[in-house]
DNA sequence: ACCTCCCGCCATGCT
DNA sequence: AGCATGGCGGGAGGT
């Protein structure tokens, strides 16, 4: 069914657009287009309709087409190989070239395991499309067609596929059915990770394990018990795998098929793949540690070989895939031990979107927009979590409060995030810190009368923000009866506030200016997943200064990076751009997302529909920001919480409609003041909630948070907790001293592992010496988007986006190294390149989990160090 | 012998 | 029931 309309839907589109791509891409589809009739019958053997339907560029000439425009180098590669042969695609066509090309026939029968690799398979899979292809066009992929093309099972498809999705740059739209993104959202979704992976803690836990590993020599059970410790608050609890995965506004997941499906697993590996490359300083990933970062969030304790085993066999598959993206690449950590298999980073540099300084991550953060799906998928989760377990499989409610709890320990954590926007803030002007001083008193006051009222609404309300509550009032019932639980709750009623439509109005307005920031990104949590949020997180301070520069840039900016952000005004313009991103997509994918989420889990929605379900869907969704909040931010950072404001609101807007809202909320963009700040842009405002303000508040609320509630899972909320979580005036201030960088980071790390790793950064910043060239990293962004710039963009901007998307890599290492500078170390702007740590690698290898930094601070000197 | 990771069985879940 | 997905791990190619 679904499959039909969307077809349907689509064909149009894309013929219509065929034209529209830019340059290379519009230039491969046309000919594909032209050439396909002519091949498409010869080739497609199995679907060809589907095929031809859903791809603009199907047939092997298409893909010789690509292949030799896009990649020469791969084609000539290919050939050797006899690779290129495959790409044809049809066993015959094969052949014949075969004969034409050599003659060796076996070869082609058995081409050698090498040939057959992932990674090469991936590079002719990506060969066949454009970097950024033009929006306007449906880049559909066949599936089947593209197993045929490339000769390949579906299986191998399967694969490469998962892990594209994972970044964005594909979206499913129906059983067999993907559309092709490319780059265009990877920025976003880099950003997006980087931010979640900081809520996560992921480099705390990749310092915990080293430090551990480290440790082991020594002493094995001590390490361990740490270590476990720490992985287990991070996880949350129950052995389940996390199931979260990071979803980008613009791209969504159509078909309700994949949503529903609970695994997704290889999804959300490889998102967390990512996320460790992103947030560890040193940008280089051991495959062991992130095998056991993955499995300790799924099951700490049962580390079996086996499934480490499993975890690296994955990680493999997922790597290769990334490496044919040219995100990472292969190195080898020299290590006391001996070497250890690892990955460098070597995608574009991601600031989290903490940074103003770069456009980068403002422009990541802010793009990102949570959808509907992802929030009634939440809300789902939410339910079946509280109550009912509509879903199959939904963790038990002890598994969310203790994902609360330890959210709410996460606070105290919060400080991190605030410093990163202070600094933000600070590299691009001083201003702003002023403003982020001012608004956390605004936040502080807004708290501290909430408070009045109750404990636990006042935490709700700080999380979401006083204001989003009050013009929520109707939600706000809804949600007071839930929010027992959650701080949650609070979210939701902003999320609310936005789908309600325009109606109510006043309120809002209200909220938007709140909320404003946000980096946006919508997780799904699987039933499951609530358990595996456990990770938690952190918060990230990240989020909060990118936004508020660039919330604007939401999608428009996203694959641009940079400067772009930085220039507020044509940010604003540039959000026409969004509408022409999502345009008939996305409305289908409106309607897709109603559809999966009543889909997906349970027929219970079924037909909520956007507008008349409003008031429904508010309450769910506060239950499912509830429970998404649990999920995600197990830890109990803060964070989650207006992540979760942040998806209701997107959800809302995308529920209404994605395109309309879409634009407005670029535009709007204002200051970090935004609290004070009325949104113009109600809606859309709304969805981008700037994450200056949310992580204020997040720590504030934590603290609150955690005073309310009894539980506490985890020992310890620490070092941290204490300070917070009676006095919300004291959190503040302990805020505003971070921020200033006044407080050391440090006391974000103590939240999660412990004394042990505070001594290490000592060490790092000791070691580090020498920065070396953010060009690098520059570098790479650009080759990254430089085949395609201008090509297909579909829209003007489209094509300056490219531009700027490339450049935005190089930025990186400035805001980066603005930020940390920062926090830490009156030194400043150093930061070598990551790549070049890959050789230092061996050198780190001494000191193991020392070498990498704990927290980003130390990660800059660790790089330094490189 | 170890590192990689291809291959495809088979469970899962949608149609 | 049939088909699409994709988890999973045996075991083979490479080094």
């Amino acid at each position: 069914m679904e499959n039909e309309k969307e077809n349907l839907f689509f064909e149009p589109h894309k013929r219509g657009l065929m034209k529209t791509p830019l340059k290379d891409s519009t230039m491969a589809n046309i000919v594909l287009a032209e050439i396909q009739p002519d091949f498409g019958p010869l080739t497609t053997p199995t679907k060809p309709t589907e095929g031809s339907q859903g791809e603009p560029w199907t047939p092997t000439a298409n893909l010789k087409m690509l292949i030799s425009a896009v990649s020469p180098e791969i084609r000539s590669r290919d050939q050797k190989r006899g690779l290129f042969d495959n790409s044809n695609g049809l066993p015959e066509a094969k052949d014949c070239l075969h004969e034409h090309l050599s003659g060796d026939e076996y070869e082609k029968s058995q081409p050698s395991r090498k040939e057959k690799s992932l990674g090469l398979l991936c590079h002719k899979f990506l060969a066949r499309y454009p970097n950024y292809p033009n929006p306007a066009v449906n880049n559909d992929i066949c599936l089947d067609e593209v197993a045929e093309e490339l000769n390949v099972e579906r299986r191998r498809i399967y694969d490469i596929v998962n892990v594209l999705e994972s970044l964005h740059m594909v979206s499913r739209l129906a059983k067999n059915r993907y559309t092709w993104h490319g780059r265009q959202n990877l920025n976003k979704t880099l950003g997006t990770l980087k931010s979640v992976g900081e809520e996560n803690k992921y480099a705390e836990q990749i310092i915990m394990i080293k430090k551990k590993e480290y440790e082991q020599e020594f002493d094995f059970i001590k390490s361990y018990s740490i270590e476990d410790h720490i992985i287990k608050s991070n996880s949350g609890q129950s052995g389940h795998p996390d199931m979260c995965f990071v979803e980008l506004p613009g791209v969504e997941f159509r078909a309700a098929s994949v949503n529903s499906r609970k695994d997704k697993s290889l999804r959300v590996m490889s998102q967390k793949f990512v996320m460790l490359f992103l947030v560890s300083t040193p940008q280089i990933v051991s495959l062991e540690i992130a095998a056991k970062i993955l499995i300790g969030e799924d099951h700490v304790e049962d580390l079996d070989k086996s499934k480490f085993k499993t975890k690296i066999r994955r990680l493999y598959d997922i790597a290769n895939v990334l490496s044919s993206l040219d995100l990472i690449k292969k190195v080898h950590i020299t290590e006391e031990r001996g070497r250890k298999p690892a990955f460098k980073w070597t995608g574009p540099e991601i600031s989290p979107n903490t940074s103003g300084a770069s456009p980068i991550v403002h422009f990541t953060p802010s793009d990102l927009e949570v959808r509907r799906s992802s929030k009634e998928n939440c809300a789902k989760n939410l339910f079946s979590t509280h109550g009912k377990p509509n879903f199959t499989r939904h963790p038990s409610l002890i598994k969310l409060v203790k994902s609360i709890e330890s959210d709410r320990r996460k606070i105290n954590s919060a400080p991190s995030s605030p410093i990163k926007t202070i600094k933000a803030e600070s590299s691009q002007n001083s201003a702003p810190f002023p403003n982020k001083m001012a608004q956390l008193a605004a936040i502080c006051k807004m708290q501290l009368e909430e408070q009045s009222s109750e404990p636990r609404k006042k935490v709700k309300v700080q999380l979401t923000r006083p204001g989003y509550c009050k013009p929520v009032v109707p939600l706000d019932n809804s949600v007071n009866a839930e929010q027992e639980l959650t701080a949650p709750s609070l979210m939701q009623p902003l999320g609310v506030v936005p789908l309600i439509p325009s109606p109510l109005s006043s309120a809002v307005p209200m909220i938007l200016p709140q909320a404003p920031s946000g980096p946006s990104y919508a997780i799904y949590l699987q039933p499951a997943q609530a358990q595996t949020m456990t990770p938690p997180q952190g918060l990230s301070p990240k989020f909060c200064p990118t936004h508020s520069s660039k919330a604007i840039g939401s999608k428009d900016s996203t694959d641009v990076p940079t400067e772009k952000t930085v220039n507020n005004a044509p940010k604003s313009s540039v959000s026409t751009r969004p509408g022409s991103w999502l345009p008939a997509p996305e409305r289908q994918g409106a309607k897709n997302r109603n559809r999966e989420l009543a889909g997906e889990r349970g027929s219970k929605r079924a037909g909520i529909l956007e507008d008349s379900g409003a008031p429904k869907k508010c309450k769910e969704e506060l239950k499912g920001l509830d429970s998404v909040s649990a999920t995600l931010f197990p830890s109990g950072y803060l964070i989650p919480l207006t992540q979760c404001s942040a998806l209701g609101a997107e959800s809302m807007l995308s529920s209404k409609e994605n395109s309309c809202t879409l634009s407005p909320n670029h535009r709007i963009y204002g200051p970090p003041l935004t609290g004070v700040v009325p949104v113009t842009s109600s809606e859309l405002t709304a969805v981008n909630f700037p994450s200056f303000h949310v992580t204020p508040l997040k720590l504030m609320v934590s603290p609150t948070s955690v005073a309310a509630v009894p539980v506490g899972n985890s020992p310890a909320p620490t070092s941290s907790h204490p300070i917070p979580i009676q006095n919300p005036s004291s959190a503040i201030v302990n805020f505003t001293l971070q921020h200033l960088g006044l407080i050391s980071p440090s006391v974000q790390v103590s939240a999660s592992p412990g004394p042990g790793i505070i001594p290490v950064s000592p060490r790092i910043e000791a070691v580090s010496v020498v920065p070396e060239n953010a060009g690098t990293q520059q570098a790479r962004a650009t080759h990254c988007d430089s085949p395609i710039l201008g090509q297909n963009q579909p829209n003007g901007q489209s094509a300056t986006m490219t531009g700027t998307q490339q450049p935005v890599p190089v930025t990186p290492k400035g805001s980066q190294l603005v930020a940390e500078s920062f926090f830490r170390t009156p030194g400043g702007p150093l930061k070598p390149t990551s790549s070049s740590c890959v050789d230092f690698d061996g050198a780190n290898k001494t000191s193991l989990g020392t070498l990498f930094v704990p927290q980003r601070k130390l990660e800059v000197s660790t790089e330094d160090v490189c």
